[in-house]
DNA sequence: ATTCGCCAAACTGTGTGCAGTTCGATTGAC
DNA sequence: GTCAATCGAACTGCACACAGTTTGGCGAAT
């Protein structure tokens, strides 16, 4: 199965192939298959509304047809292609409105999960790991001016911290749902939020006051911040 | 490809089989299978948690392991079946905490759906709907009691109206979101769900508020509203 | 009697060939 | 020059065969 990479590279095929082997030890082709083409959709290789040719993406894959369409069958799912019977797939379109319109139902989702982690508890794992995000996110905020270091290791800390409440929430799919409301290309993200220091700091403030809310079982007042929390993200503040 | 049907049954290959050659002119395989299949476990024709075997399924749908594993996939994107790598597909359960959670989350998200359909505007075609659906209601509920048939006549106009919300709320998000709510073992929600006269009626009254409200661009009220519509169909009334 | 290791049957993962459909190009008429 | 019909290349849908993994059971050693 070695020896597969095409010299001719179309457009699709621009994927990186290296490491096939040893990624494919345990991992099945098609998760990996999977894993890679979200990446590539996600950091926007692919243009919107794209047709997805099998045959060339198998290639640029190194695996055969069969994993490949498992993984777009996959990723259709997830929400990041289209599907249409005998016409194979297509790149989905993420108009601008549609990224308002995730941040909304994320928000509403996100304050859901704080009030049924409120209800239902912290345990000590989530505990730990949101009380670990918020002393990360106060070093960082130590900082005068934010380096794409920082952005990094905030955005970490920020994904940490919430996942930490949905794991509180226990509801598998309140998990899915999110999931699904993240998957979309994050390039435009950085158009959207906001990095300036003082937003990032309101933003963290959030944070400790959606932990404080929490463990103090006040699920309502939690839902509410994170609600705005999360709205908050998609304002524009240039 | 007739004679299919293999004469010793095993407990997967208990689906109908029936009509096949017409039913497959245009419809593909694997979204014919999926559709059959998922049928089959909402009605609980699948004991839950149980393994789902390619090969038993393939022969009782009457098509290849491919489309078979295809439709297994769409299924798992829906969350009705979980998916381990080299173990296949099993039946995913449903815990009666998950099935009230779902109750939580659909009316966040219908909720949200309100606001939208609020701050839109009601489009013709689901102004005219949601009014169908409060005419059909108004009608169901002159009789006194309420037979099997009024139940699902009250079904049908119940998904008529809390779609044409859905539809309003212009977010393709949403409705998949909406839709990973609804896509549990229907027999459950016969326990779950009132279907006294007073409870029908007290839900039917919501309708027409709501509507109201939406058409008023009362958007706040519409979502607060709704996310108690809903969330009262969980509650046990019993 | 229990446990560990091994083996075989069964099942899933993947590659590949063929059939049916779609879509673009080419040719012809107007 | 424009439009339509037709043909062909390309692509997707499906079936099937083979390879790798899991899993249950059998037997031997402790």
């Amino acid at each position: 199965m070695s020896e597969h990479g095409p010299p001719g590279a179309t457009l699709s095929e621009t994927l990186e192939i290296e490491g096939v082997e040893e990624a494919a030890r345990s991992a099945p082709r098609s998760i990996s298959a999977a894993d890679r083409v979200r990446e590539s959709i996600l950091t926007g290789q692919f243009a919107p509304g794209e047709r997805i040719n099998e045959v060339h993406l198998s290639r640029a894959l190194g695996v055969s047809r069969t994993p490949t369409r498992a993984a777009l069958h996959a990723l259709a799912a997830e929400g990041l292609v289209d599907y249409a019977h005998n016409r194979g797939f297509t790149v989905r379109e993420f108009p601008m409105q549609a990224v308002l319109d995730a941040y909304q139902i994320r928000a509403s989702l996100e304050g859901l999960a704080c009030r049924l982690a409120s209800e239902r508890g912290l345990a000590e794992e989530q505990r730990v790991a949101m009380e670990q995000a918020l002393r990360d996110g106060d070093v960082i905020l130590q900082h005068d001016i934010l380096t794409e270091g920082d952005l990094i290791a905030y955005r970490a800390m920020n994904v940490m911290f919430h996942d930490a409440i949905l794991a509180a929430a226990q509801s598998r799919m309140l998990m899915e749902a999110v999931r699904l409301t993240l998957n979309m290309p994050g390039s435009t993200h950085r158009h959207i939020v906001s990095f300036k220091h003082d937003d990032v700091r309101r933003r963290h403030d959030d944070h400790h006051r959606l932990y404080q809310l929490i463990a103090a079982g006040e699920g309502w007042r939690a839902e509410v911040l994170m609600r705005e929390h999360v709205i908050g993200l998609a304002k524009k503040t240039v």
